[in-house]
DNA sequence: CGAGCAACCTGCATGC
DNA sequence: TGCATGCAGGTTGCTC
């Protein structure tokens, strides 16, 4: 579930929820996430108040005053606000329970995602520190882009998904912004002129945006319970196409795996 | 340092 | 129906 457009829809659904609320009682039925909830994280939260909630790449930052909670949903991982009465699913494995009689509730059935606590300054701990821009800030260039690609022999769309290179760029938004952009998935990153990057950028910029837009449509059942984002399935022109035909040219799109991901283009419309 | 890839874990679709 | 297989929206941390 959780592009950046998806974090940033739960970061907006939960907030108005849950902010400048005090945290009554934490439950944690398994600690066994990416890396073990911290055991005395009731302890820690109980009596804080939630002075703000920010998101920072696919990172959701918790701010209890000098006690922070990064929250990451890995793969499989969501976060809503449910009321005292809603059943606990499978997988339903932290509960913060705020004085106003809300709930947020984490599930995640891969266990992919992390609920990290820290009393270091958020942006300066390891697992923020050395994320790159935001792409939809003016941190985020087409310049940036050409300048740190010159060295680079990886293929473009393995290398835009890291998020030291820009943040947030997933499998689904490194598939279409490249096809928007004509731009072949194994070109080598360094290969790429500094006219293509251009293009390349505004797609990035293009995509996510558009999905965020998406994102705010769900948002208005979000807290409604439904869980369920449906606002990519649409308009994706190659992601889960393998095999289709392009929605420009009507050639078969090809799929490939490319750094353990699948990697969806069209040989007649994207150019190395 | 870059590059490649195994690992973390469960659910679901598919094929026999 | 049951079982084996492969694949899934992410990221770290190991090897070479």
């Amino acid at each position: 579930m959780p592009e950046l457009p998806e974090v940033e829809t739960t970061c907006r659904g939960i907030h108005p929820h849950i902010i400048q609320r005090r945290v009554k009682k934490v439950t944690v039925r398994n600690p066994s996430l990416r890396w073990p909830v911290e055991p005395q994280l009731p302890k820690l939260l109980s009596g804080k108040t939630l002075l703000s909630l920010t998101r920072r790449g696919k990172y959701l930052i918790f701010d209890f005053g000098n006690r922070f909670v990064l929250w990451h949903l890995g793969m499989s991982g969501s976060l809503r606000i449910v009321k005292p009465n809603e059943a606990i699913k499978t997988h339903d494995h932290v509960d913060i329970h705020f004085d106003n009689n809300n709930i947020l509730r984490y599930h995640d059935p891969r266990r992919f995602g992390a609920v990290v606590y820290t009393t270091e300054p958020p942006l300066d701990h390891k697992l923020l520190s050395d994320l790159g821009p935001e792409p939809l800030s003016e941190n985020f260039t087409a310049e940036h882009l050409f300048q740190r690609s010159r060295k680079i022999q990886q293929p473009v769309k393995s290398w835009i998904m890291n998020s030291k290179v820009v943040v947030g760029v997933g499998n689904i938004y490194a598939n279409e912004s490249l096809f928007n952009a004509g731009i072949h998935p194994l070109s080598p990153a360094k290969k790429i002129s500094r006219q293509r990057y251009d293009i390349f950028y505004q797609e990035i910029v293009n995509v996510l945006s558009n999905a965020i837009q998406r994102g705010g449509t769900t948002l208005r059942d979000f807290v409604g319970g439904d869980g369920k984002p449906g606002y990519f399935a649409q308009e994706l022109h190659v992601y889960g196409r393998g095999g289709h035909p392009c929605t420009t040219c009507g050639k078969p799109l090809t799929e490939k795996v490319v750094a353990q991901r699948a990697t969806v283009y069209c040989t007649n419309c994207q150019k190395r």
